[in-house]
DNA sequence: CTTGACTCTCCAGCAGCTGCAGACTCTATA
DNA sequence: TATAGAGTCTGCAGCTGCTGGAGAGTCAAG
């Protein structure tokens, strides 16, 4: 008896061959088979050593045309199953929506790379804590939420509680890369003058883009910022008061809002408290001395 | 004892707060704390209850940050213990690369999934088995290979062999998506006129953008064809004996190489057999009347 | 002191494979 | 025709990053 000769004249080819062929794993065949996606065209029953027609090629090809579109195995399975190439056309359509969003979420991802490098770059260049200086900043752009409730006054926990409040919007709007984004605070300009401490807004900067975001996007016009380093977040209320010291001691003009804006945030080593680099600011002019 | 009020007062919340203030499951902080990426401020030897610092949302932060970037919890947990900014900075630019290139591919995808769905269209409107049409065929960039050995002669296995061969040859050129692409193969003008089958080039069919991919690409130039169209791969040769036979009859003169289009190959139904639709051609030119 | 909400550990499951162990089976050469 | 060496079989475990469940223990409020 011939079986051997019987499978190879009919042109069949043992597993290890048919994955060769398709450069596919052997195992995958087996499991193909098992999930009755590709069924061998003869099992010995003998042996159980299953024989592929090379022709089942075809079907193979499709199979992993369909996984590399990112489908499992039990949708390829039912949509083969139903024979209908209208479904496979619908299939593919959908395929082209959902690869379009991918490509969204994958260049938002990027930017989010991209804005986590600029961080630290910026943060190697950081100047000593308590360096003040009087800079030009360009106009930004802030995606704000009013503060629920004063941070000054209830210790960190409150400001978490904000942070997630914010974040929970954001990711409601599809901006889920909080870490990537810098926050900010601000404190209303009278309060401030008056040196009272009471947070009244949250948010997070960014470029042109931050406005296809809709109505909580704001901007910062650009100007004359007079601003204190830091780089702990405890030390926020007594830098503050330095900053406006000097500003009262150059006979600035202070303008807006006090801002509180953290520009870097690293938790990549101490996994207990928040390593912030940040830059106090308030918008300043400068009165002529009396005309 | 108040061990409960221990920990309130120190600011700490059981497992489930601190999953609810960052969004994350309870399920995933304890799998962090047992892999060591997150472990909390503090845990109850009696209960076992696990109590977190609100400040440690940083750490858990960049962790999701990282997870979202698809990195895996191992690559994360190794990267945060070297505490080296320099190397998050490298990782972040090896991971900016990296989207590029997932970028490329989604592009790539897309463009083989609108070829299928082209395909389908095509099929949809195919003429029937048989048809014979003459028609004006825009210039088609190919890639190609010689052909191994004559699939006329050998058959189909012989055909199989021939597309691994030039699957692989793709694979290598980062063109995968065989199945999107309309495969073709040809007979030199000399050997098909003389009613000789001898495959000669084996390829791919694409658009200009396939030029990008090389030396193997050439050009099929605009002109008039000769055409018949056929839903069988073994009745070919017959239908080309017809459409050498209707050029001889029109007293057309027949040009370039004959070729075999698969213009559609679905086996999405029949796992036994590629099912196509296929146009043989040859491109010809009309002799002037005796002047 | 009870009730109801939390939390603990441990285990199973997911998808699409890969890789093992231990037992057969094929094929080519001696 | 014996045998070596390659190929194949089944069945199970493992991978990743979770999710969900069982059964037991714990916490906070009334």
């Amino acid at each position: 008896m011939d079986r051997e000769s019987d499978t190879t004249k009919r042109g069949l080819l043992p597993i290890g061959k048919m994955a060769k062929a398709n450069s596919v794993s052997i195992g995958t065949l087996r499991l193909y088979d098992q999930l009755g996606l590709l069924s061998p065209a003869y099992i010995d029953e003998q042996s159980g050593y299953r024989y592929y027609d090379i022709r089942q090629s075809a079907r193979l090809d499709i199979i992993r045309y369909m996984r590399e579109l990112d489908m499992t195995l039990a949708d390829i399975s039912t949509l083969l199953e139903k024979e209908d190439l209208t479904l496979i056309e619908d299939m593919l359509i959908r395929k082209n929506e959902q690869i379009y969003s991918q490509m969204r979420e994958l260049k938002a991802m990027q930017d989010a790379v991209n804005r986590t490098i600029h961080s630290i770059e910026r943060y190697r260049i950081s100047p000593a804590s308590g360096t003040i200086s009087l800079e030009f900043i360009d106009r930004r752009f802030i995606l704000s939420m009013p503060c629920r409730d004063n941070f000054y006054e209830h210790g960190i926990v409150s400001y978490e509680q904000n942070i997630h409040i914010l974040r929970s919007k954001l990711l409601e709007k599809g901006i889920p890369q909080l870490l990537s984004y810098n926050l900010g605070t601000s404190v209303k300009n009278e309060d401030f003058t008056a040196g009272r401490f009471i947070a009244d807004q949250i948010f997070i900067f960014g470029d042109k883009h931050l406005r296809d975001y809709g109505e909580n996007v704001s901007i910062l016009e650009s100007g004359m910022y007079a601003c204190i380093y830091l780089d702990n977040f405890d030390d926020e209320i007594p830098f503050a008061h330095k900053l406006m010291e000097y500003c009262r001691k150059q006979n600035f003009q202070m303008e807006g809002d006090y801002i509180c804006e953290e520009m870097t945030e690293f938790n990549f080593f101490d996994n207990r408290q928040r390593n912030m680099f940040l830059r106090l600011q308030v918008q300043v002019s400068f009165p002529k001395n009396n005309p």
